[in-house]
DNA sequence: GAGTGAGGGATTGTTGAACAATCCGTCAAT
DNA sequence: ATTGACGGATTGTTCAACAATCCCTCACTC
């Protein structure tokens, strides 16, 4: 192992110092409770309440909402507050729409360059991703945990994109899928809805493990279609009570 | 024209009013120093000396510099201060890299639901931008205007990822040429490199007004590649003297 | 009863000052 | 040449205050 080795395994580890912020900290926090549900879209985040909650300052929390605000988990409206972010049905379809073209496209990128050979050894540690992925989402099924089930859908979908190869990739489609997870809030059955994608995962990772890149692109196609279809049912039915 | 026009077309003026932010402001400001290249890159914005040039207090001078690094052209180093995006080779191929994937894919899902006659009413709208932007840039280089030919060129390629519909499309795009901006400072020679393309850009046109979708990707990836190899070659030679 | 306009309380927007924490260059010591 | 300590400068965070804005209430008019 060489110095510069050495170096590059310890530059790896080197956001997790740079964690100190306390703006930061509080974002984490709510970003935590946004995301797991416990704060509902459309809740008005008071700077005055939940700065005296968490101890700090209130400038302090106006950065932590501008953090949120730039994932889309908040919105702000000036002079008026900060909200938790409330999807509209507009909004679910436009994700799928972003997600149609960075997934598949990541899938035909990541090929291309696959075939290229110029980045060769680093495929197969993306495909493993990819397959751990598939076999964490198949593990919590067995063990009928369904929110894992969902965590590992999101896992198995940022492994896709990250065929592409590409940082900012990366960091887009990490961002739309915290947005989702507003979204699945408002499915009642979430046991149904994602254990249906399991075998579609399970799939879509042979296609890519035998090279057939036009299938699997086709086949995530198909799978968003049929996912997208069913949340704006759902969405259509349960979350339009205003506007 | 109903009432729900007028509504509509008030509607997408409403984000003019609410620019009265200071914080919007001062971004605003800023921005165009950098996107300008008055600001080069690198350079480290104090907060005391802005906050006094500018005559904004130091709270909401920060919430402007979180605002510009979230659009990226700027960057937050802790406890060390806030400094001009510096670009390094990795960036602009990654840059390419997802504009390969946004544009082209732009052009294939705006071809799909044209075909689904879905929204066919809005295609002829989005081709007209397209066209605009095509002859603005024609006309900027018969004056000799070489900064205007690029500024042309973003609306072009704005206009094209616009073909997707999509809003988040929209806004990654124009992240993504806001950042690619700080990129073309390090070009001698803006002339050569942007004259280069307006054959190009009327080519791309002719094809997807021939509804020849498959030959319009074809030729935004040609351009995306030449270009990125030409950006490649400048940057090479001239911006990496440090690091 | 519906719509209009004028208070008034509450919240956000912005400022300025203050102190703690951290960085960076300098200089001495080994 | 590397290490360690000192000190100035800058950022991180807090606090208190005031101005600007919103929103609810209530009286008023027709």
């Amino acid at each position: 192992m060489t110095k510069s080795d050495w170096l590059s395994e310890l530059r790896a580890e080197a956001p997790r110092l740079g964690r100190a912020s306390t703006a930061g900290r509080v974002a984490d926090v709510l970003r935590t409770r946004i995301t797991e549900g416990s704060l509902a879209p459309g809740t008005r985040l008071s700077e005055e309440d939940i700065g005296a909650a968490l101890g700090v300052s209130r400038n302090t929390l106006r950065e932590a909402f501008r953090l949120l605000g730039h994932e889309r988990l908040l919105v702000h409206e000036f002079n008026r507050g900060v909200f938790v972010r409330k999807l509209t049905v507009e909004d679910v379809r436009d994700l799928y729409e972003l997600r149609r073209i960075l997934e598949c496209g990541a899938v035909r990128r990541g090929a291309e360059r696959h075939a290229g050979t110029a980045t060769a050894e680093r495929w197969p540690a993306l495909l493993d991703a990819v397959r751990a992925a598939v076999e964490e989402g198949e593990a919590a099924a067995e063990r009928g945990r369904w929110l894992d089930v969902g965590t590992a859908n999101m896992h198995f979908h940022q492994a896709v994109s990250a065929l592409a190869q590409s940082p900012r990739v990366d960091e887009a489609m990490g961002h739309l899928l915290a947005e989702l997870r507003l979204v699945f809030h408002v499915m009642a059955a979430p046991q149904a809805f994602h254990e249906s994608y399991l075998a579609d995962n399970r799939a879509i990772l042979e296609l890519l493990l035998a090279e057939d890149f036009e299938g699997a692109e086709k086949a995530i196609a198909d799978y968003l279609d049929a996912a997208e279809a069913q949340l704006v049912e759902a969405y259509s039915a349960a979350g339009q009570v205003s506007a």
